[in-house]
DNA sequence: TATAAAGAGTACTATAATGGTACCCTATCC
DNA sequence: GGATAGGGTACCATTATAGTACTCTTTATA
């Protein structure tokens, strides 16, 4: 299976348990409790989500981590980018490796990865913290397709 | 980066490969060869396809393997279905472990990962093979949204 | 009908990615 | 200036993935 990693996963629980007070300051110990993650992994992923900008800092004695903004402007494309890097399926079409695709005949296939890999960054980008607080009213809308004939 | 295997990606490559020719059997080596993977992991992924329902073999002398359907009816989906198991980008809410997710306050979560799966899911369900062999016309759509607003 | 060619099945090894931990440094409050 | 909290980084452990090897079965054809 095509799977986020477990430390992704923790990063949105902990940001999802950040949301719920959004302007408080958290401290890595408060944060490791209560999401039930162990207090190394927890510093470890705060510290990442600072430097994707998500959350803000304050050290010393009274210090702790928030959310860089409102919750209804971090999405999961954010989550998943600070901590996976950019989204996609292949490298083939993320602009990371632009040039070493010796296979240039079958360059339909990279094109068609690009609009997959939108699709998917699209889908991310769709769902907000604010909205994980709730349960989900919309599902994300794609146009009527093939998709829905096919075998599942 | 959330990704697709290497093997996946050869699939895809085999699959597209015999794409060219859909109705002809192929020998693995001659895939193999084709798509310049080595045998054995190339005879690995053919069982797996044939598995998939997505190739049809034939044994003995003058076997091969040869595509179940038309280029046309066989989707990015299935594909990755095939070589990675069900698509989703968290066991939250694929239906394989329905009961244990101890954490019934955060339900909101496993909708919305719902909603991420699905859509992701579709996203890979529009592309099909006979696509693959040319060149992506239609971006894949998703409804004007905040995405666009988005950091990248 | 025996032989060779090709796939089926499965078990195993190696490699790489991920997850998790520990340690030392720096800032800030009181 | 000491206690508390985050910053940075390097390291080890675990697991998942990739890749290989080997034996068995099927089938065309000489």
């Amino acid at each position: 299976m095509i799977r986020i990693g477990k430390l992704t996963d923790y990063g949105i629980l902990i940001l999802t348990h950040m949301a719920q007070d959004e302007a408080r300051l958290f401290t890595a110990q408060e944060v490791s409790l209560a999401v039930g993650v162990p207090l190394p992994t927890t510093t470890k992923l705060l510290k990442t989500l600072v430097h994707g900008n998500l959350l803000d800092s304050q050290r010393g004695t009274k210090g702790g981590y928030l959310l860089a903004r409102r919750p209804d402007q971090i999405s999961m494309v954010d989550v998943v980018t600070a901590l996976e890097g950019p989204v996609g399926l292949t490298d083939c079409g993320t602009a990371q490796h632009p040039g070493d695709c010796r296979r240039s005949t079958s360059c339909a296939i990279k094109t068609n990865w690009q609009r997959i890999n939108q699709a998917v960054h699209d889908a991310l980008a769709q769902v907000t913290l604010a909205e994980m607080r709730l349960p989900a009213v919309h599902p994300i809308h794609l146009p009527a397709s093939r998709a829905n004939l096919q075998r599942v």
